[in-house]
DNA sequence: CCTTGCTGTTTATGCTGTAAACATAGCGGC
DNA sequence: GCCGCTATGTTTACAGCATAAACAGCAAGG
């Protein structure tokens, strides 16, 4: 098509992206079609429809990392952690589909555990700096609560209310901040 | 077929519930094949697929709803919630495509509120009575928080864990006890 | 009896993922 | 220059999907 410069590699997995940020499903023969190539010709580069969308899915994990990581920007382990928080809800609101194929779709995808933990690693750091004394318990709780509001949000089972996320991000951040009960 | 006394609504139903709890991918037609019947006949009874697997996953609401009162029995409400927590999260795990089902599937299935929140309204009460200060936060985090890890579980994100599971429900029940910070 | 409505059937259409065979273009070795 | 090789694309073909349309039997009610 317009730009030859690059590999249909690539340009499949940006016109994969933009599919799947415009919301619907996306088949690969949409993709073809929207890089302009046949329905097979895909394969010459994946070897399945599953391949395909993983390495959408990896895209989508460097991008939410990058957004979590701009929001991590206060010096206060508790703030930064809501804030953290509120960008991986944030995230999710704004591409729900991608963030559907990382994770629901993502399951059997196979992606290495590195390429998905960015934004968890992030979040690590932080909760270790805040409750050095239980990290994994209080990663885990962070992690399930964000991913968990994040998914009822995108399903549409909570509406959008940032006020009530962060008075519950904030509400995780001071009982990890206690001391050990 | 076999039972010709129910109505081909409900076996469809029924077949669709089996067909989702072995696993896999349900269609309109296996669910068909599995009730005896042709691949249209569906349509006397259901007006979509989506409606049909909108009967299966209220079916699916009404089987959490039982298991989480199955386990709400302690009379101490942090120990009920954290019981209701971890059957909520056993549910998902015993049924993973079922729970995908309603949930994320289901955003677009149109089931009216009050057939979804069953197992929602039992935690409410739980933590209404923990901390009726601020029921609405705190139930926000503890479905929040439940419903994340259940789909982080399901998705294999993170691995069986109940006694970790246990410490974070624990921990968020005891934030949830203390005096408003 | 005859019509009407309910429930099922068969048939057909256009989508999907993917297998197989074929084309073509660039490239290294002779 | 030519010969084969590999990479990358094409067309064609097939089975499975959701669903539309037309048709068939059968109960009930006039």
């Amino acid at each position: 098509m317009s730009d030859i410069s690059i590999s249909l590699h690539d340009r499949l997995v940006d016109c994969g992206l933009t599919l799947i940020e415009r919301g619907g499903e996306v088949s690969l023969r949409a993709v073809a079609r929207a890089a302009g190539v046949s329905a097979m010709a895909p394969y010459r580069h994946f070897s399945d429809k599953a391949a395909l969308m993983a390495a959408v899915a990896r895209r989508g994990f460097a991008m939410l990392e990058a957004t979590a990581a701009r929001a991590d920007v206060t010096p206060d382990a508790a703030e930064a952690l809501a804030a953290q928080g509120a960008a991986y809800i944030g995230f999710a609101r704004a591409n729900p589909a991608l963030f559907r194929l990382m994770f629901a779709d993502g399951a059997g995808l196979g992606l290495p555990r590195e390429e998905c933990e960015g934004a968890y690693a992030l979040m690590t750091r932080r909760v270790a700096q805040l409750a050095p004394a239980r990290a994994e318990t209080g990663t885990l709780a962070c992690w399930g609560l964000v991913h968990g509001l994040a998914t009822l949000a995108l399903d549409g089972r909570i509406a959008p209310n940032p006020a009530a996320e962060q008075e519950v991000l904030r509400l995780i951040a001071e009982a990890l901040a206690r001391p050990v009960g």
